[in-house]
DNA sequence: TATCTTAGCTACGCAAGCGTTTCTTAACGC
DNA sequence: GCGTTAAGAAACGCTTGCGTAGCTAAGATA
């Protein structure tokens, strides 16, 4: 059961959703085919329920009253479940949206959507409702520029950033849209 | 020749990077697949050719003094350009990198990476340089802020921004990062 | 203990893509 | 007008995945 999650997460990782078999979960799980066909008649079923199982994800937690060091703790959270295997899944379901619409909706809106895939959005409601800034610049923009740059950054490096990049992230854009200027906090 | 290098970006469309075949591509140029045998071995090649000739890029060309209206118009031009089937087809092409290393090196350094894909980076230098605000401002991150946030956009809502998100991007995150309040130009 | 569910294996016929070969057909140069 | 060159068509044996069916072997339940 559990197995055939992780084999179909493999597969997906492996070969990519379009290309995705039930020949292939099945041998990864070292399962029989029919045994496959027994619960689910499609590879998407399958990838459905082991996103559903697979996914903890972690909230940041805003704790002191420093609103640089919880931005950039936030964003490192989001890399390092970036740099898991359950991210680059999702990222693979998410560029074939326009083959798969029915899987990326169960997928995304429970996984990168809303709710998660927006890790400095708590910290900044947090430190809008305490007066540390205006709490009109949270517009949707400024709650995602963090993620967003984390994004690109992705994309033209195939190589998440450093520390460095995420402290730049933080001094360079997120902080000045919220009117703040790094130096005099 | 030419339709047989649209057809291979439109294959590529309908069934993704990791699925398509040359007689599918054969299929959609009506001609036989012996006649893509002979100038191509592999449907990645005729990917990369096709990349080659379908691309003119557009360039932002900075006119007047008018800072926010050229950044306007900068990341209105990307978005545009990203709404071609040929962007899709570069995301597309991108997502797959792990599978396809080569192709994603052939493609996209030329269309979406280091020179090209940065939007408003011309915007920007143009204006650096005429002392509109500090260049030292003009970090990486800062750089990428615009297309960072029209990409995270087009993600989470499949659908790129229309205008009036253009101008939130530019007011709330763009200027701000290059220290400049969007009323007090 | 006898029975009943369920996982797993093997095999089936079917379809699609592979890369190649052979043959026909058209276009162009001299 | 003739010969060369390149495109298109058709078929090849091969592989891989499909979805289904029939069987065996456990393990739980009455």
């Amino acid at each position: 059961m559990r197995a055939i999650h992780e084999a179909a997460i493999e597969e997906l990782l492996a070969v990519g959703v379009d290309r995705m078999t039930m020949e292939g979960i099945a041998r990864r799980a070292a399962t029989a085919k029919t045994s496959l066909y027994r619960r689910w008649s499609s590879t998407e079923e399958i990838l459905v329920d082991a996103f559903l199982r697979v996914f903890p994800q972690e909230e940041p937690s805003p704790s002191s009253d420093d609103l640089r060091g919880d931005l950039v703790r936030a964003l490192r959270m989001m890399r390092d479940w970036m740099s898991t295997l359950g991210a680059r899944a999702v990222a693979e379901v998410v560029t074939a949206r326009d083959r798969n619409p029915e899987l990326v909706e169960a997928v995304y809106s429970r996984v990168f959507g809303e709710r998660g895939g927006r890790f400095t959005q708590t910290v900044l409601y947090h430190y809008a409702g305490h007066g540390a800034f205006d709490p009109a610049r949270l517009t949707p923009v400024v709650l995602d520029i963090g993620e967003a740059l984390i994004i690109k950054h992705g994309m033209d490096h195939s190589r998440l950033p450093d520390d460095a990049h995420i402290d730049a992230i933080v001094d360079q854009a997120i902080l000045p849209a919220l009117g703040l200027v790094p130096g005099a906090g």
